[in-house]
DNA sequence: CATATAGTTCAAGACCACGTGAACTGCACC
DNA sequence: GGTGCAGTTCACGTGGTCTTGAACTATATG
């Protein structure tokens, strides 16, 4: 996770030099860095983001050779974030007929990517979270010498905890269903590209 | 080293090296350091959710310099925290009648922290990836060399990208709506603090 | 004025996560 | 076998963030 108030300016990061980029196009380089960006935002690697929205704006299967030309990315982070990505099921690994390399597709949910994993490193950690303050209260209570009010004080935030993770569930939910809204609009447009696992 | 021998765990394992914290209280680092581990996880950082619930959990004003002894921090280190939280309106600053030094008092409400700072960040975040990607149509849409499927798929991305805006504004929303209810539970106890900005 | 305590600021260092690049595996084709 | 390419893995370097510790300001007290 990053810096808190974003005082970086509104200003457009077009103006650096994007010389940088293999033969992106200007509008692909931005793009697909917008994406890394909100990506990075949630918690995520900024370049994992970067590969899916280049996937996703391509259109098309690329190969990990073409990515790590366009990215201007190692070899080896590649694969790893191609892992990643297709770990969480938001990339799809396809052979072609008569191709000697693995290519990749973009799934459209990227949504599904933020929902999912949120949700999943949320399980985790509200667990734990939960477990903690139960814990605290336990050895709290056990312990005579606790003042009566220090303990309300204990609970109420157990409480509040309790309320912050039903609202997250709630937003995640909402998500999910306001998505299926958006995810219609994906319908995809000719769906051509057989698709094996590998 | 500061070996006390207080409650010594009663029934408790307490297997963990608790020695670490200055005179905490086993169940106050557990709780501490829960909360620490929440903050940390929405972005902002760790010490910022121990300070604050150090201070939530004692009910009482401390002083940096009994903040610094019981989190085991830095002057400086509490000082910038301190500045950040107050900065936030998690804590508040107050001056007991005949005390040379100021004292910092929780604010009940987390949960304003939250919202508040992530809605900012949200904000100026937001603003940005939307100014990016229209940016990218813009030039997209201008090069003639664009293929029309190409530029139909920034577009949705687009629209994504509002949805999951949306739905975070939604998030916000019922999270500060469901928390004013959980705010009653925190009705202060005594509030006879007299309060005087610096 | 000297001394002490409270608080702030900042450069230096600790720390950690990410990406790199090289070594390695696996597979195909000659 | 050997050559070439695709892909994986991992130790290391780099960059960025957080914390520290010391220098500094401020304010009171004798």
């Amino acid at each position: 996770m990053k810096g808190y108030l974003w005082t970086g300016g509104p200003g457009s990061p077009a103006s650096e030099a994007p010389a940088e980029e293999g033969r992106l196009a200007a509008w692909e380089a931005i793009a697909v860095d917008a994406v890394g960006n909100v990506i990075e935002f949630w918690g995520f690697k900024r370049n994992q983001g970067r590969v899916w929205a280049l996937l996703y704006l391509r259109g098309e299967p690329l190969t990990a050779g073409e990515i790590e030309r366009e990215l201007d990315l190692s070899k080896g982070g590649v694969s790893m974030l191609l892992r990643d990505l297709e770990r969480w099921g938001v990339i799809q690994r396809v052979r072609l007929p008569n191709d000697t390399a693995w290519r990749y597709a973009a799934e459209t949910d990227l949504v599904r990517m933020v929902t999912h994993v949120i949700e999943e490193r949320e399980a985790g950690f509200v667990a734990r979270i939960r477990a903690d303050l139960a814990e605290a209260r336990r050895l709290a209570e056990t312990s005579s010498e606790v003042p009566h009010e220090r303990l309300a004080r204990l609970e109420k935030m157990a409480t509040l905890a309790e309320h912050v993770e039903r609202a997250l569930r709630l937003f995640i939910k909402t998500s999910r269903l306001d998505v299926s809204g958006v995810l219609s609009v994906f319908r995809d447009e000719g769906g051509a590209s057989r698709r094996e696992k590998r």
